[in-house]
DNA sequence: GCCG
DNA sequence: CAGTACG
DNA sequence: CGGCCGTTACTG
């Protein structure tokens, strides 16, 4: 009842705020725009402009026409005036809004401290045609339009049922390709002349189906049935080898060709090239039984990001990885070699050459496939997950697990697609918390393997409670959640989306630019008051919207680690963030940077007064958005850099790292952010606290959570020795997704 | 949103 | 200081 | 009901 009520106040703080905002707005500027101009890029910009702006997040919108027909009332009198003169500005009002004039404190109370301005859930509060044509309108400007291929995904539920053998793939894939996908070069078809068998041997699951579909894409073929020339065997779901084996008509699994599980064609995906089969992650349950020992060891080391083989080798010799760090030594030699030498900057160069264009899986973003998100995961080879006692002890730590994003084959795919749909939504409507439980729940799911059809069932799971499990079930049982079906059609969060993608424009920013009568990027840029990291933010919307190759990261990368060198032998790198855990495309460019026993001041001064102004001057980076001006002070650079000949920018991020703190910091830089959160909340239960600079311990804090004491170092620069006082195993990159 |  | 950003 | 990462770093 509570929270109705609470729903309804919202609801009606934000209708004031929209009307009342406009009516304020009242100002000349809402009719200076000239209703020609407007009118015109209308009919050119195809309404699907908004979409492709917020292609990540925003998914189609589904159903507009059930909204639609809400809410044919006309708008009261006062209103009409708005109307009126929001309509001179082609500005269609977002509101129904039988009750305006309200409160105008509870505007300043609603969004409290914490700018919560969470809107209530359904209130499709639009008129039949104000949502598609405001759509139209909301145009912005040409430049931002996304490539088509971006948001064409979705919507594959049908197109799936129709891939249920080889040439039905190949047509679909023909479809896909025409469509959306680009299609891969020859030279990039690394499964060419593979011919794969799966375990179960069919594309009844999505996600197998899609794997199918990409492997084939990459130049494999799939064996309807048995037969000879069959190179590989990838078991799915998980299962053991006497599962599998079950799977063959002599019950037994055939000899020739190589047995895998599906991890491996994963990872094959996601590092581009045809991965070592012979990793123990790689290993069909109970075949690597035999080989039990070093398990846990290999499991780590084991991992080396195989970008390309013939680079791994070449480049490890030109490790510069820091003695402390022996743990994981050989996965930061790699890593930090995966920039090194010249050698690397070639193929760096060649990669972006025949990767470059080729927009990474569009395929993940297909349909049921979550944007951005690593599909869900399916199957851990551990043994520990039904009794979900072992996770009581750890509640809510998901740092304390493994989290690989593997692409399984999870049964709650679908329902985690709208859940995570969900959390974008709420993301985009400033409420943190709701997003967050919104992922935490997601990534519960994830590591169920039955599937949860019940509310009861949904219960059971911890990070799940009522409300959500009630949407679980309406999601299974009828297949979609009408909350989430009118979130999508609620234009305001569209606009809402569209500005909070500008760079450095949060939710308290967006909403005010709403208020003000800012409908468009085109308003914001020739009318809104911006600062000078915005106006870059709406010049290069479409840039900094885009994903990066995994490939051009490297490439980047190695153009600062040119620099580095130049100004300092002995200075190092390594790529952070999503490139650190594997991700084949990641959102901008991370780099820590550090030097054997160097300082803080020692890293600063080599970047700020050499290394950067020299990249600068090279033309290589284009902008510095947040960084340090004291000389004496300051930890980071974030800009903006775009290869030579390119147009187009890339957020990148520096981080200064002084050696005594590079664990801590590689901690931080590698993420993912939950990952850093769910182990920093782990560290200040136990009386710790976990920082980029380090983990301390002995921390008092006061009333409040006011520290007192600093603490004391308990470790900053050993990334693994942090896990261990911590109390967390090891977890590699890799497994950092939650 | 969930959890204690 | 609030806002934004970073993982 | 309050907490949900960081006394994180940078901007204006």
């Amino acid at each position: 009842m509570v929270s109705t009520q609470e729903k309804i106040e919202k609801d009606k703080f934000f209708r004031d705020l929209y009307l009342l905002d406009s009516l304020d707005d009242d100002s000349p500027e809402s009719e200076v725009e000239t209703p020609i101009r407007l009118a015109a890029k209308a009919k050119r910009q195809p309404d699907q402009t908004l979409d492709a702006v917020q292609h990540e997040r925003a998914k189609q919108i589904t159903t507009r026409g059930k909204v639609g027909e809400r809410r044919p009332e006309t708008v009261p009198s006062t209103v009409s005036a708005v109307d009126h003169t929001l309509k001179k500005a082609k500005v269609p009002l977002p509101v129904d809004a039988p009750k305006k004039k309200a409160l105008p404190e509870k505007r300043k109370r609603a969004p409290s401290t914490d700018r919560e301005l969470r809107r209530r859930d359904s209130e499709p509060a639009l008129t039949a045609k104000s949502a598609p044509s405001r759509a139209r309108r909301l145009k912005t400007s040409p430049s931002i339009v996304v490539d088509s291929a971006v948001q064409t995904t979705k919507r594959s539920s049908e197109k799936r049922k129709h891939v249920t053998d080889l040439s039905n793939i190949k047509q679909r894939k023909h479809q896909l390709g025409s469509k959306k996908l680009p299609p891969v070069p020859i030279g990039e078809q690394m499964l060419k002349g593979l011919l794969f068998y799966f375990v179960p041997n069919n594309d009844i699951c999505q996600a197998r189906r899609f794997r199918i579909h990409k492997a084939i894409q990459y130049g494999a073929a799939w064996a309807n049935e048995w037969c000879n020339g069959i190179t590989h065997i990838i078991v799915c779901d998980n299962l053991d080898v006497h599962e599998a084996s079950k799977e063959f008509a002599c019950k037994e699994i055939p000899r020739g060709p190589t047995l895998v599980n599906v991890n491996w064609l994963i990872e094959c995906f996601s590092r581009r090239a045809v991965c070592d089969t012979h990793w123990n992650r790689f290993q069909v349950s109970g075949s690597e039984a035999l080989k039990e020992t070093n398990k846990e060891q290999q499991q780590h080391q084991s991992k080396p990001l195989i970008e390309h083989e013939d680079s791994i080798d070449k480049h490890a010799v030109d490790e510069e990885t820091p003695e402390g760090l022996e743990a994981n030594a050989a996965e930061c030699a790699l890593l930090d070699a995966e920039t090194e030498s010249e050698d690397e900057l070639d193929n760096a160069i060649r990669d972006v050459r025949s990767l470059g264009s080729l927009s990474i899986d569009p395929s993940f973003d297909d349909g049921a496939k979550s944007p951005g998100d690593e599909p869900p995961v399916d199957q851990e080879p551990a043994p520990f997950h039904g009794d979900g006692k072992a996770r009581k002890e750890n509640a809510g730590f998901m740092c304390m697990e493994k989290h690989d994003g593997g692409k399984g084959d999870n049964p709650n795919e679908q329902t985690i697609v709208k859940l995570l749909k969900m959390a974008d939504y709420y993301s985009a409507t400033g409420d943190q918390w709701r997003t967050r439980a919104y992922r935490q729940a997601v990534a519960a799911l994830r590591k169920e393997r039955r599937l949860i059809r019940t509310k009861q069932e949904a219960l059971t799971v911890r990070g799940i409670g009522d409300r959500l499990a009630e949407k679980i079930q309406e999601i299974v049982s009828i297949g979609k959640l009408q909350r989430l079906d009118n979130a999508e059609a609620d234009p305001r969060d569209k606009i809402l989306r569209l500005f909070m993608g500008i760079y450095h424009v949060g939710f308290p920013t967006a909403s005010r630019w709403i208020a003000e009568g800012h409908r468009t990027l085109e308003d914001l840029y020739q009318k809104a008051d911006l600062n000078r990291n915005q106006r870059i933010g709406i010049e290069h919307y479409e840039d900094f919207q885009q994903r990066i190759p995994r490939a051009e990261v490297a490439q980047h990368a190695a153009i600062v680690k040119k620099a580095l060198r130049a100004a300092d032998t002995e200075a190092q790198m390594i790529i952070g963030g999503s490139y650190r855990r594997g991700s084949a495309d990641c959102g901008d460019i991370d780099i820590l940077i550090f030097k054997k026993d160097a300082g803080l001041d020692q890293i600063r001064a080599l970047m700020m007064e050499t290394v950067i102004p020299e990249l600068t001057a090279q033309g290589f980076l284009k902008v510095a958005l947040a960084t340090t001006h004291h000389q004496d002070s300051g930890s980071k650079w974030h800009g903006a850099s775009a290869l030579p000949g390119s147009k187009t920018w890339r957020r990148l991020d520096l981080l200064f790292v002084p050696w005594a703190e590079l664990g801590a910091a590689l901690i931080y830089f590698t993420g993912n952010d939950y990952f850093n959160r769910s182990l920093r909340l782990h560290a200040s239960r136990k009386q710790m606290r976990l920082n980029q600079h380090g983990l301390y311990a002995d921390v008092m804090r006061g009333q409040g959570r006011e520290r007192i004491t600093q603490g004391r170092l308990l470790e900053g620069h050993d990334e693994k020795r942090i896990f261990e006082i911590l109390g967390v195993t090891y977890r590699p990159p890799e497994h950092r997704n939650p």
